[in-house]
Order: C-alpha cells, then sequence, then structure tokens
DNA sequence: GGTATGCAAATAAGG
DNA sequence: CCCTTATTTGCATAC
C-alpha cells in the first residue's frame, strides 16, 4: 500500500509496455505522449491496423465535433505499447508505417503499418486460448442484468444460467475474502474442458462490487487495470471493457471469462503494491486483437453508397474499393459484414409486406433492478441495439 | 480526469 | 478464402 498509486500504476503498465510497437505509424507527432497516466485508454497492440486507422478521423458526425480535437491528447496517442514479454508472437511491430493516406487530419492516432505486417495471413496466432475456456456451457447471452442490490426478487438470474449452471457457489463472502480471488485451484477455471466455474451471478455481483472498491482503493484507474492486463496476461483491455466489467454488462460468458483475469491483477496487485513479486504472468495468449479501425466520415459514406449499389461486393471489388479508399482489405471487407449484419437488425424481419413496422424496438436492457430479463434463453440473437444510419450518403 | 455509453470494428465459430 | 450469425471489445465522446 504505500506507494502512489498512481505513480505505481503507471510505472507498471509502463513498465511493461515500453517496447511496443511504436510503430503505429509514427507520426511526427503524435509521438506517444502517453506516459504515465495510462488513462489513455489503449495501447493496444495490435496496432496493426494502422492504417487503417485512420484513426483520425472522428467517428460519426453525430456528434459534436466541436473541439477540435486534433491534438487532444487524450487519448490519441499512445500508441500502443505492448506488454512485453509474454507474447512471442507479438510479432513485431516494426512497422514500417505507412499509411499514406487517412491520416490527414488528426495527428493523434497512430497507424502505421499495414496489416500484413502484423496480421500474419494465416491468422494463425492471435489468441491462443490457453486461457480462455471457450466453451463454456453456459449462456451467452448478453448483458445480464446486474442484480446491484440483492436481487431479491425474484428473479436473481441475471445471467440465465443455462442448464447446467454450477454450483451456487455459496458465496457469502464477506468483504473480504472474495474467494475469487485466488481461485482455489485455478484449474477450475482452465481446466479443460469443461468444468467450469463455479461462478453463478451472485459471485459475479460480488466480484466486481469488490473488486471496484479495491481498485479504487489501490488508487488504480480502469484504464490503469485494463493495462496491467495486458502485461498479466498479453491481453490488454480498455477501460470500457473494465468499466462494464464492473458494472456487470457483460455478458455471463464475458465475465467469467474476465473474472479470473481481475481476480489475478487484483491479487498481484495488493499483495506487492509496489514491489514485484509475484507477477506471473499467465500465459499470455498470443495473438492480439488488432487496434479498432476509425473510419472517417467521408469514408463511411463512399462505403455507404457502394454498399447500396451492391452489398455484397466480391473479393475483387472489395480489393479496387479498399484501395481507392485507401483501407486495408480486411477492413473493408469487415465493413460490409457488419454492415450487411446491421441491415439484418435495423430491417425488420419483415414477413412479405405489412406489419413491419413496429417492430424492433429493442431495449437496452439496462436494468438495475430486476427487470425482466431478457430473455432468450437460448434464443441467441441477442437484442442488439437499434441503430440507424450514419445517415447521409 | 476518471467513468459511462452509443455505434460498430474485430473475432469466433460453423458452413 | 469468404459468408453469416453471435459476441466481444473499444474508439470517441458524452457525463
Amino acid at each position: 500500500m504505500s506507494t502512489s498509486p498512481s505513480t505505481v500504476a503507471a510505472a507498471t503498465a509502463y513498465a511493461l509496455h515500453h517496447h511496443h510497437i511504436h510503430t503505429h505509424h509514427l507520426h511526427p507527432f503524435h509521438q506517444q505522449h502517453q506516459h504515465d497516466t495510462s488513462s489513455s485508454s489503449n495501447p493496444f497492440f495490435y496496432s496493426a491496423s494502422s492504417d487503417s486507422s485512420n484513426d483520425l478521423i472522428l467517428q460519426q458526425n453525430d456528434i459534436k465535433p466541436n473541439h477540435n480535437y486534433l491534438f487532444t491528447t487524450s487519448n490519441s496517442t499512445n500508441n500502443i505499447n505492448e506488454r512485453k514479454s509474454i507474447s512471442p508472437s507479438s510479432t513485431s511491430p516494426l512497422n514500417s508505417t505507412a499509411w499514406p493516406v487517412i491520416m490527414q487530419h488528426h495527428p493523434h492516432k497512430q497507424h502505421g503499418l499495414s496489416i500484413e505486417d502484423y496480421w500474419p495471413t494465416n491468422h494463425s496466432n492471435y489468441y491462443p486460448s490457453s486461457n480462455y475456456p471457450h466453451h463454456q456451457p453456459y449462456l451467452t447471452n448478453h448483458q445480464f442484468i446486474p442484480t446491484y442490490g440483492s436481487s431479491s426478487t425474484d428473479h436473481e438470474h441475471h445471467f440465465q444460467v443455462p442448464t447446467s449452471l454450477p454450483p451456487p457457489t455459496s458465496s457469502s463472502l464477506e468483504d473480504n475474502d472474495l474467494n475469487l480471488i485466488h481461485t482455489p485451484n485455478n484449474q477450475s477455471i482452465n481446466d479443460d474442458d469443461d468444468h467450469q466455474i463455479n461462478i453463478d451471478n451472485n459471485d459475479l455481483n460480488r466480484f466486481s462490487k469488490q473488486f471496484k472498491q479495491r481498485r479504487i482503493k489501490l488508487g488504480y484507474t480502469q484504464a490503469d487495470v485494463g493495462l496491467a492486463l495486458g502485461n498479466l496476461y498479453g491481453n490488454v483491455f480498455s477501460q470500457t471493457t473494465i468499466c462494464r466489467f464492473e458494472a456487470l454488462q457483460l455478458s455471463f460468458k464475458n465475465m467469467c471469462k474476465l473474472r479470473p483475469l481481475l481476480a489475478k491483477w487484483l491479487e498481484d496487485s495488493e499483495s506487492q503494491t509496489g514491489t514485484s513479486n509475484s507477477m506471473e504472468k499467465i500465459a499470455a495468449s498470443g495473438r492480439k486483437r488488432k487496434k479498432r479501425t476509425s473510419i472517417e466520415v467521408s469514408i463511411k459514406q463512399a462505403l455507404e453508397i457502394n454498399f447500396a449499389r451492391n452489398p455484397k461486393p466480391a473479393a475483387q471489388d472489395i480489393a479496387q474499393l479498399a484501395d481507392q479508399l485507401q483501407l486495408e482489405k480486411e477492413v473493408v471487407r469487415v465493413w460490409f459484414c457488419n454492415r450487411r449484419q446491421k441491415e439484418k437488425r435495423v430491417t425488420p424481419p419483415l414477413e412479405n409486406g405489412t406489419a413491419s413496422a413496429s417492430n424492433n424496438h429493442h431495449h437496452h436492457n439496462n436494468n438495475t433492478d430486476s427487470p425482466s430479463p431478457s430473455s432468450t434463453p437460448t434464443g441467441t440473437t441477442g437484442d442488439y441495439y437499434e441503430y440507424h444510419y450514419p445517415t447521409h450518403l
């Protein structure tokens, strides 16, 4: 305890990364200013995207573009850092830099290389999944509802348990001990197969609350935690994700996946405050997530026009369009895939003719209390949010 | 400044 | 390799 939190945090975070990729494009400007504070969110490593990234751009106009962000620094920049250690694959980023294009305006952000530099076509090494057991039996629907307050009410299941839910862990943990933290045997989770975790909604509820409480006590921000996880596990998470974890706004499955990581981080942080001792990294996964590309508004418009013309362009068309817009081909391909999904979401399933109208209104599920869950127990399809077009075009 | 969120990239998994 | 469907994350920006 001691040590100033922020300092520590920063240091920690920082320490680990240094290497990172600096790659992203380096722009004269942005280089990195990130230091300390980790607030930024993100540094992901992947870097790859680079290019397209255009990070520069703002996303939608909807928002108000007022300030210039150009250098706000706030986010920007940070280029990535990567964690060092762990992953072998990280493939180095070296980059080459380059993206010609899009960087026009906003300096802040990085860009860098082309995907291929980082992204082996064979995608093989992305997440090894060592840590994550992906197959969890539970359900996976999206957001469950937090039960904050004790869900006394009837439904407590916010997450719905899929059929086989783990034992209810008796959890009554107290404040102090979260059992979670030391997972009894780690293996419970990782084990292999389906074993799963005995985590239930209550555990997650408690854990998330405690986690937040302790995190604050240690003086770390959500962003710090996200970066630190990168150090420990090789995978960085954004402030957003940590925030959602604390607020129980992730799917049950996702919560279960992240819980052990956060528990470990917490454990390490509390134990060593400052000193480093136990940091072992858990297996890190080799693959990192590609940095999210921000597509400039004007580019989006161009894409929309093309979509309207032909929602399902052939590979060749995509390549050409990519070239024209100066985006990576993969980015364009994915954009179309996502766009098609959106189209379906937005468009009423509609049967034939008639009715159409009132269909979509999805609700978000917020729940704060005890709402009825979104059911869809098995359903898949979740209710995602509604969406509207960017407009124009 | 940290945190919460809307919209949507990127991914996972089964064809 | 690409597509589709379902999900996981996170940029960017509003609190």
